[in-house]
DNA sequence: GGTGCAGGTTGATTCAGATCAATTTCAGGT
DNA sequence: ACCTGAAATTGATCTGAATCAACCTGCACC
């Protein structure tokens, strides 16, 4: 039931893609997939790291909570990302909670495999930095527009970031899928589930977007990226 | 003019202390120091990454910028610590900007030098790991704490996470300066100067700390710590 | 078909912190 | 000492988002 990480669809631009094929061996050895069904946790704040994982199907939340049980949605983990990587390299228990938000496969490597192929491989070492470097820039992009941004403003740009690469051509109409629920997408942009709703409710009524459930309709992609760098004119 | 790194009171701690002596050769091999008064640019959001910096003495602070022009400050470099790292490994350009916020000497140690020791030696290569997942799991706490705590709670944290490593003792006095500026101190935990005015007022009226300048006394650390984890009860 | 319940919506109200505006304090320069 | 400009304080007011409280869904399960 093991399927091959060399074969599947992310593996090139995944942190492994530049292993040498001997050398991603080690990748299969003692690999252990193992499904979840949303809302299971990975692993937990706190917990001793193990390994790393990948996702194979589904989608994973990385979760912050505070001492009085408030929680932050840190960021998602899509197919082909590895995460965990960072307690396992430092060697410091997890300071954030994973979890399953969709149904899906997430694969174990165990610890030893990972050292090892470090050890084979430098490159290896170079791309959780590269990651991790990434998460660190969105991190800080995200305390700053936590600080100066309006949830408004918030929530309108992660719809852009959604949306993804779609061209900025005037008046181009763009469909998206939201990942999570509106519940979770509140806690990613750090606002309650009821100001999310009128958030949602306020650029419908502008004609911004479209919502039905999950699905989402954008009639002016250009528009809607305008508005999202901040409403300055009146 | 150029003092050794090896000599430096912080170099031990610092990211370069796993470099044997005779690799560390390289650190001094074109190093160069320069001055720095309070508010001059070391670089800027956006500059190409020319090489590492290195905090000889002084305070740097590390700023991101939105597009209308609000900044926070994300984080303090002390001496004895790296920074700009992160943009020389990655080879992307400096998504934040470092500032002097106290006059003191910068090093910056060229390109070439760098990725010539990390190639001579994997544990640099860990060492800036190691870093950016400190940092990482403060810009983390951060984004949870902008969330979800009050300014005068967050506020009260930092004090703490300045007072150090105060032995919690009841009753225990302690005494502390704060690094920078009011205006700074407010930019740090997100929050206008004017609020951070009052918050200071409040928490003098209450007797939980006296402030004088950039003095600071704590007349009881215990009370200042249990506070600082949220009031629950009122 | 109900029944339970999580996810979502809507309204009324409150409140923390921003904003606007005016001083006051303080450090540096001449 | 005096002048100047930045840093800090204080007050009055406004407002975005949280909070509290119902009330709808849709949908899994008996």
């Amino acid at each position: 039931m093991v399927s091959s990480c060399q074969a599947c669809a992310h593996y090139r631009d995944s942190d492994w893609g530049t292993l040498c094929a001997s050398k991603a061996a080690n990748l299969e050895f003692a690999k252990r997939t193992r499904h979840f069904l949303p809302g299971e946790p990975v692993y937990h704040e706190g917990d001793e790291p193990t390994g790393v994982y990948c996702v194979s199907s589904g989608l994973v939340g990385i979760r912050k909570v505070d001492t009085d049980g408030e929680s932050v949605l840190l960021r998602l983990v899509r197919p082909g990302e590895t995460f965990g990587y960072r307690s396992l390299l430092t060697g410091a228990p997890h300071g954030v909670s994973a979890e399953a938000l969709k149904e899906g496969d997430v694969c174990h490597l165990p610890a030893a495999g990972v050292h090892k192929m470090i050890a084979d491989d430098p490159s290896l070492m170079m791309a959780f930095f590269r990651h991790l470097a990434r998460d660190m820039a969105d991190a800080e992009t995200k305390v700053l527009e936590t600080v100066t941004a309006s949830c408004r403003v918030r929530f309108l740009r992660l719809l852009v970031a959604l949306g993804g690469d779609a061209d900025g051509a005037a008046g181009s109409e763009v469909h998206l899928e939201l990942p999570v629920s509106r519940q979770d997408i509140a806690s990613l942009i750090g606002v309650r589930s009821e100001t999310m709703s009128r958030i949602i409710r306020a650029i419908e009524d502008e004609g911004l977007a479209h919502f039905k459930g999950r699905h989402v309709d954008i009639p002016d992609c250009r528009r809607l990226t305008e508005e999202s760098q901040g409403l300055l004119a009146a």
